[in-house]
DNA sequence: AGCCTCTTGTGAACTTATGCACAAGGTGTC
DNA sequence: GACACCTTGTGCATAAGTTCACAAGAGGCT
């Protein structure tokens, strides 16, 4: 199979979930994980942990199951995991404070280096590690803390204008958090993550089974 | 065209997008939007708009457009937005206050009516106006509130545990924060945002264009 | 060695989703 | 009323993703 030759967007958004399951597997001790464990641990079923996995390589050796050391070493090696993201948060409210201070982030290799905000009170200061500039500084932030990845979590207003800086900066991978569309040129990847719309999915689930419960 | 036969999933996730687009025209004014405008509102295309709204009906009018007002109506009929879900948000550390106090929730039918926190020094107090129990005290809670969704923010040690009491107290709606997978009967919905793995994701994608750019 | 058991890797069927392209059916103008 | 102009709704082709089912190996037991 062509190792990297093309991976599924599908498969691509797998692959953390495996790589979350392979923790289970202490470092340093040789174990030996199957599709069906490793389907349990991701919360997805065996053949599509077997057809993702083909996608990076025949790294499976059949009657046993996968090494789990060396399946987490080709998986990171997949997503580029080796390599460290540096994050720029901007707008320090509720959410953004609550992602600068996730640990998660710096754990999986995306330190939240910087922040901003455009509150005077707060521009200057040092929050949980994490300094907030003035929005006008984002360029320069940037460029010298070699910033990869934006993460969006103003107030919907200044979204696009957030958005705008960053990409005027360089960056080229923005997770937004604002319930708008963000217009950016087409090299410019932007994930989207909606809180009120996963509810609403929810909801209309509930909606669905009430009504088919009341008929 | 079948009202409400069966809509495909991936346009149930959308359905909020347009409703959210939707918000750009004023109520009570008659307005005309065409599938071309509420694609660009919704960051979609306009095929997609129109198939989409064709699972709801055949509420246009060809060589016009769609009634701003009666899409909008139509649209939350479908999703049951006119319905109120209360929301019991489990677990009030940085992202569990940041999502009781998220405006959007509310404003959109998901009104935080109460949170649980394990911590004794949180138990009793109101938090940005939602009072937070203790965990044991959920089954009480979601009972006396008619809580339809649960939100679980807590460390991921405690995850299961509080997936399970909320499905113990009859919640079939879970929406996890949590970098694990939760065990639920089949007839409970679990949306799971883990914002690692969505970093991840475009952490792949800045590691392919590196190499794509190096070679 | 031969046989049995286990699990991978994958071809192929199937389901779901996307996008095109155009006929159908409105509106407004002359 | 006829004609030109829009925009919807949808049949159809294509693409993407999922699932099944099984042959191809690998390991261990007698």
């Amino acid at each position: 199979m062509a190792p990297l030759g093309r991976i599924p967007e599908a498969t691509v958004a797998r692959l953390p979930l495996y790589l979350r399951g392979l923790d289970a597997f202490p470092v340093g001790v040789t174990a030996t994980v199957s599709s069906d464990e490793l389907a349990d641990l991701a919360g997805v079923n065996a053949a599509k942990v077997r057809k993702d996995l083909s996608h990076l390589g025949t790294y499976g050796t059949r009657g046993v199951g996968y090494d789990a050391t060396f399946l987490r070493f080709q998986i990171s090696q997949a997503l580029g995991v080796a390599n460290v993201w540096p994050v720029v948060v901007c707008g320090m409210g509720n959410l953004g404070r609550a992602l600068a201070n996730h640990t998660g982030f710096t754990d999986r290799g995306f330190p939240v280096v910087a922040a901003t905000d455009s509150d005077p009170d707060k521009i200057g200061t040092v929050v949980d590690g994490v300094p907030v500039h003035a929005p006008g500084e984002l360029g320069d932030i940037v460029r010298r803390l070699d910033v990869a990845i934006g993460v969006i979590s103003t107030p919907a207003e200044a979204a696009q204008g957030t958005a705008d800086a960053l990409v005027a900066a360089g960056v080229t991978s923005i997770m937004s958090f604002t319930p708008t569309v963000l217009s950016a040129p087409d090299e410019v990847e932007i994930r989207s993550v909606d809180l009120a719309t996963e509810l609403q999915i929810l909801g209309f689930h509930l909606h669905r089974d009430r009504i088919a419960g009341d008929s």
